[in-house]
DNA sequence: ACTAAAGATTCCAATGACTGGAAGGTCAAG
DNA sequence: CTTGACCTTCCAGTCATTGGAATCTTTAGT
């Protein structure tokens, strides 16, 4: 299978394909005019990737799911620690991003949208304004 | 005063408040000695920065924000639109996560997390699992 | 006055995970 | 036989920093 086929069958773009060869995530064979062969087993591969990456899991996580995926011989305690540990820090960046929309929202709430120059929302960054502080 | 001061002041590392003049952000004055010389003005600034950093805007946004702060004669309905669109963001940033905590839990809680070598969450991401698909 | 530490400067390079673009080789259709 | 799609490589850019090296300057202590 050339890069365009797989790029379609496993929805990656063939520039992030490259690059994963380039990693050393997915490496395919050559033909004899250069061109990446993959097989189905690359895609497959290839598939996993794009799904891990999609559920938030870094390069170099999906380097050790896959070799995981590999190894017939892994405990699966194993994987699932890896997901209870992104479970966490995904609930994490939700409760970031909640907090973070409550102080927009409170600072948009008192902001009367009108051609006045003064702003609840301009005070708000200046001063430390509700919720104000590192996210 | 000096960077490390501001930079206690402020919230943000040196090498950020340097990197802010690079790109032209917040510019401070220089004394003989070649050191950077800081406002309060300057400091105002990059406060303000740092709020709105943490709150999510980027460095693009920071800029009109900041001009907006700098303009007496902003319309407040500018300011509001920007903050917003932020907010639909984060909600569609908050959607995202939900429904990749839910494909992970949903995978987490098929695994038996033992020593055995079969693993769902290994499964679910080698065939299309359950909710899998890009995010 | 000397010295050592703290803090300042510059510049270059790296991060993560791609993405864009140029310059060129290859292949199937008309 | 040419057009166009597809492939190759390589270099550079993205975003928002961060790290490190080499080199001043200032401050505090002896």
């Amino acid at each position: 299978m050339n890069i365009g086929t797989v790029a379609r069958r496993a929805n990656l773009p063939p520039k992030t394909i490259r690059y994963y060869e380039d990693i050393e995530l997915v490496k395919p064979a050559r033909l004899k005019n250069g061109y990446r062969s993959y097989s189905e087993s690359d895609m497959h591969r290839l598939r996993f990737v794009q799904r891990a990456r999609s559920l938030g899991f870094t390069i170099e996580e999906c380097r050790l799911l896959l070799s995981l995926y590999d190894d017939e011989n892994r405990a699966s305690a194993d994987v699932k620690a890896i997901a209870l540990d992104k479970i966490a820090e995904v609930d994490r960046k939700i409760g970031e991003l909640k907090s973070l929309r409550a102080t927009l929202s409170e600072l948009a709430a008192h902001c009367h949208g009108d051609d006045r120059p003064d702003c609840p929302i301009i005070e708000g960054l200046a001063n430390s304004g509700p919720g104000a502080g590192p996210m």
